[in-house]
RNA sequence: GGGUCGGUGUCCGAGUGGCCAAAGGAAGCAGACUGUAAAUCUGCCGGCUCAGCCUACGGGGGUUCGAAUCCCUCCCGGCCCA
């Protein structure tokens, strides 16, 4: 129960610097003094979710080791329309045969997070298609519209930046997506008392919308409030990693890729990371952050954040031969490893795997690269040979002509290729 | 519906008949320096059977020896008018 938590979700979040804004400052009251169900939108516009909506799904969880309810809503309706907020033009339309089959991809990733069994804080785990797939046109603008004043619509962050583009406008869908997210805060408020909505910052105006909808309609006083976005050293978006945006389902990113994009969190932003993707506690935070401080290169609290979001997505099984295979590769000694340790360390690193004959034959480095997936086109690969980037065995080869051979693998049986400072594969030969 | 401006490579954005695989910037990639960090510097940055060829400047058609550039038409977007 919320009741007697020695220290209560608000200040935890708070002093862990998830809030960026609320709609109350008393919210910290409201949540410890009783069990509220509290809810966040995901919109399935792709096919999982990635790390960006990480920080978002343990606020659920959080939320319910607090005593509270969880109820994580996908975007089955929502997703149909687009939501305006944060993006900078207008976005194509989702076909909805593919919006379903992400639907059931990422309720099912949400679901994984969550405790279902819990008494009255048990999560749910709903699709806003339920109930704004329902309602009819005419009802939601005498209902719903009525309260909405177009003036106030206007003035919207989301809203306004687009109206003020030169280029790029907003189409009345984008435009009334805020009706439908208030919709489905009236909706699980009457249904659920959902009384608290939460979310990237991003969200506020469209969270705010809902609590003023619930006020007009039923009279009652509905919270909301917002994590700050979260960002790289640079300040560009967070999320993305130089090959790509990095998902949560390891057949889109595998789960060595995973810890890697954590482990090379910058120093200026691990502390930050910690705090948003673990459970880390306090002191441990604190003894992270001094470890960054004094002994920057040892990369401590990198460490200890790859292992622990790799553990919370991918299991703690998955989370040690990743940090094993990590550590393996990225080892100066590897070629004087024991070929059964090699073998182990090397089981969940990216692995390619060719015949014996091809080998035998010898197979050309370009042709190797483009195979094991490290370079995208033999053009590619070339330049990449050409400009010193590419690696047989941590030796580097620059001939582009060069081709590999069986007398290449190593005492394990495999060969290492690598392209740049930090992309290996595993080359094994097939019997 | 009318008028008008626009749609260029991953993105932004020059180019207004040949010298254009297309300036410049950003992103990205590789190298150097490091710590699998950041910053900085250097090179690369459509594809291929790579001194050549192919595909590309919203789609289609046309003019021309030759078009991203001119004409027609269609699609899409901004703004103004109705």
């Amino acid at each position: 129960m919320a009741v007697g938590d020695v220290v209560g979700l608000y200040e935890e979040m708070k002093s862990r610097g998830l809030i960026a804004q609320v709609t109350d400052e008393n919210i910290g009251e409201v949540l410890d003094s009783s069990s509220i169900s509290a809810y966040i939108g995901f919109d399935p516009s792709a096919d999982s979710l990635h790390v960006g909506h990480l920080v978002q799904i343990f606020n659920l969880k959080r939320l319910q080791e607090h005593g509270h309810r969880p109820i994580a809503v996908a975007g089955g309706a929502t997703g149909l329309i687009g939501d305006p907020s944060g993006k900078s033009e207008e976005r194509s339309l989702l076909g909805s045969e593919v919006l379903s089959e992400n639907l059931i991809k990422i309720q099912a990733q949400l679901s994984r997070f969550l405790d279902f069994d819990r008494g009255p804080a048990s999560a749910l785990v709903l699709n806003n298609a339920d109930w704004l797939g329902k309602i009819s046109l005419i009802d939601f603008l005498r209902d719903i519209g009525k309260h909405f004043s177009v003036n106030q619509m206007v003035a919207k962050d989301s809203v306004k930046s687009r109206l003020n583009e030169r280029e790029q406008g907003i189409s009345f869908t984008e435009f009334a997506y805020m009706l439908l997210q208030s919709y489905d805060f009236l909706h699980l408020f009457d249904n659920f008392g959902c009384r608290l909505q939460m979310g990237a910052s991003d969200q506020w105006g469209n969270i705010t919308a809902g609590i003023e909808l619930i006020r007009k309609m039923r009279q009652q006083v509905a919270y909301g409030l917002t994590t700050p976005l979260i960002l790289k050293a640079d300040g560009t978006k967070f999320g993305k990693s130089e090959a790509g945006t990095i998902w949560i389902d390891p057949e889109k990113t595998s789960p060595y890729q995973f810890y890697q994009f954590f482990l090379r969190a910058e120093d200026e932003v691990v502390g930050g990371y910690l705090r948003s993707f673990t459970w880390i506690g306090d002191d441990e935070l604190a003894e992270l952050d001094l470890a960054t401080a004094r002994q920057p290169s040892k990369r401590l609290a990198q460490s200890a954040l790859a292992a622990a979001v790799t553990e919370m997505v991918h299991g703690s099984d998955m989370a040690k031969k990743v940090e094993a295979a990590s550590r393996a590769l990225f080892s100066e000694d590897i070629l004087s490893l024991p070929p059964e340790v090699l073998e182990l360390a090397t089981e969940d690193a990216p692995l390619h795997c060719i015949s014996a004959a091809s080998l035998a034959g010898g197979i050309a480095l370009v042709d190797l690269l483009c195979e094991a997936g490290l370079a995208n086109s033999k053009s590619e690969s070339r330049k990449v040979i050409a400009q010193g980037g590419a690696y047989v065995n941590n030796s580097r080869i620059s001939e582009i002509e060069a081709r590999v051979y069986t007398s290449d693998l190593t005492a394990g049986g495999v060969l290492l290729l690598r392209r740049g400072k930090k992309d290996y594969v595993v080359v094994k030969v097939q019997a």
